[in-house]
DNA sequence: TTGAAAGCGCTAACAG
DNA sequence: CTGTTAGCGCTTTCAA
């Protein structure tokens, strides 16, 4: 069964001997139509399966009632959380959402902005690649307004929601200073995005408070090898080998910030291979406190990210932009940047279990 | 700058004194243009910055070249993978993507199939939640192929790739018997679907073949909280309880088998805190290996699931599918059904390392 | 209250 | 080679 062609008002109308737009409106639930007969087209369409063409109405309307949703990777934990949350709460409020996935490729992510503009979605949430990024402010220049997530692009005009990383690093820093710590360093990405810059202010920022300083840069970039399949999270290998380096020279820290939970995991190992205990001869802290964090032993101290907060957040604000209306002129609303509080989780990784520090 | 208003065909066509449709084949390549009009044509056109609307166009041409998506969970790494992988295969071959998110609720799955009818979308890839499900053989029947994800409906014809999980299963549980045990358990999510119904399957069957039976029953379900915050991935605290319980009980098992490395997250707490050690007073096997699971102490034996070659291949048959035509007679061509092969990543905590076992 | 006509932006027939 | 006409499915004027 099934003739595949889709019902349309017209089939409804034709069937009932009325005209098309009656239908519409009695479907529509306008007033201007009588009970009788827009109950009779009610029970038609629901007899001839009838389904709105999103497409169609959209094209009329002038909205699709769609939001982008731009990712680098969603199998970053904290990524795909935003995924869920995004989507949910769009949805609550009568969007669909498209989306795309860049890799960290410049290319893509240029082409994705077409792609958004081509659908003539009514707003777009993204997480830019590292790189100049105009064509997310010619989008958003061209009315359809655009929020970043969790990478600001500071040189632009953008709105921005993303999480107050130096706080956080600033406060983990603390944390294992207090925990008696002097000598420290940070593990980070080796991109330069905002979220590491920020992430080393504020571990530099305890440290220098501290008045620490240190013959080399304490702050040590990951070189990340290229993803070989696609859709990983962050590899801990990498970490994995730039900790035993330090291990190995000799100059060991008492205490290691890496810039996500996964680094740690490297970390752990090569500091276990080489007959440390994590949190008594070496303290560390994370980011991210992923699921499995509290079930390494010992637990991982790590900076909790408001995933759900910042979703939310960001939904809020894009709607918020879409109703303002007339977003073309630029000049309409100064752009909002915002930076959610994170906190840290406090566990046995950054607790000396030795005895007191002397 | 930037009056809002898009740019249209009929504006480069006024501004070039020449007939809207000479533009678009202009725009189009199509070969009946003069070489200098379709020059002063594209030239006009990238002048305007002119961007083709997909709305216009796909209603016209009765595709969107779009593909739905719809998943319980991107926060599940195997999901957040498949996500990665069928949107860029998708793009590769000229799709966007509609992302839908169900979270398990019923409600939501039914209404994810009637977006997607509504958007006309060209195919959709589905883990459905769990139930009836006919609401996607609908959509099946009209005119939208779609493919199940992982988890498969067999009670309807609908096509399905995912995971050979009880080979996965069965290889896992006999390496354990292997490995000396005798006396095992399976902890599985409390969910009726198939991934679930296919691993207890591997697991008795390893078993019954090893002529192993025990009093009560090996298989138990953990009684998933429902999760507060949405989009986390399984939560190892219930599997945790549950290993705490078995512990208690004294019946100890020599071996446990788990039915995603969260789970194992939570039966390693329990055993290391009961004194016991992982790999050698009890062995554990996971599946998933999720990034974690070869970072813990000890590394976990698990199950690897080949989440690239899955999303590859379903959306390649849905774009056979989709190709294939009228797909609006059911008896077209009967549905696949096809389980990926999936390996075992032996680690030590499936290798007795405190001597031989005696 | 209902119908007829126009148009969203684009493509696909036809003519010329 | 190019322009005219028609139409995708729907909504919104405007008359009747």
């Amino acid at each position: 069964m099934g003739e595949s062609r889709r019902v349309t008002l017209k089939d409804i109308a034709r069937s009932l001997g009325v005209s098309v737009n009656t239908v519409s409106r009695a479907l529509a639930d306008k007033d201007s139509v009588g009970e009788d007969t827009r109950a009779r087209i009610k029970a038609e369409a629901a007899r001839l399966g009838y389904v709105p063409n999103s497409m169609a109405r959209s094209l009329v309307l002038g909205s699709a009632m769609t939001l982008g949703l731009v990712i680098t990777n969603p199998s970053n934990p904290f990524y795909s959380q935003l995924i869920s949350t995004i989507e949910q709460r769009g949805r609550t409020h009568g969007y669909s959402l498209m989306l795309l996935v860049t890799e960290e490729s410049p290319e893509v992510d240029r082409r994705a902005a077409e792609t958004l503009l081509r659908w003539g979605v009514d707003g777009a949430l993204v997480v830019p690649v590292q790189g100049e990024g105009e064509h997310w402010e010619r989008l958003d220049e061209s009315g359809i307004p655009l929020v970043c997530l969790n990478r600001d692009l500071p040189t632009l005009d953008l709105d921005f929601v993303g999480v107050d990383y130096e706080h956080g690093a600033y406060e983990a820093t603390r944390h294992l200073i207090d925990g008696g710590a002097r000598s420290l360093r940070l593990l980070e990405e080796d991109l330069p995005i905002s979220p590491v810059a920020e992430r080393t202010a504020g571990f530099r920022k305890a440290l220098a408070e501290a008045g620490i300083s240190s013959a080399g840069d304490p702050v040590i970039s990951v070189p990340t090898r290229r993803r070989e399949s696609l859709a990983l999270p962050w590899e801990p290998a990498d970490a994995y080998r730039l900790a035993q380096d330090i291990v190995d020279q000799g100059d060991l820290p008492d205490a290691v910030m890496v810039g996500n939970d996964y680094f740690a995991l490297g970390v752990y190992r090569a500091l276990t291979e080489a007959g440390l205990r994590v949190g008594d001869d070496v303290l560390v802290g994370g980011f991210g406190d992923h699921p499995f964090s509290a079930y390494l032993s010992p637990g991982l101290t790590t900076v909790r990210l408001p995933a759900a907060q910042i979703g939310t957040a960001a939904v809020d604000l894009l709607l918020n932009r879409i109703r303002g209306g007339s977003h073309g002129g630029g000049d309409n609303a100064a752009a909002e940047k915002r930076r959610e509080r994170c906190d840290l989780v406090v566990r046995a990784s950054s607790r000396a279990s030795k005895g007191t520090m002397t």
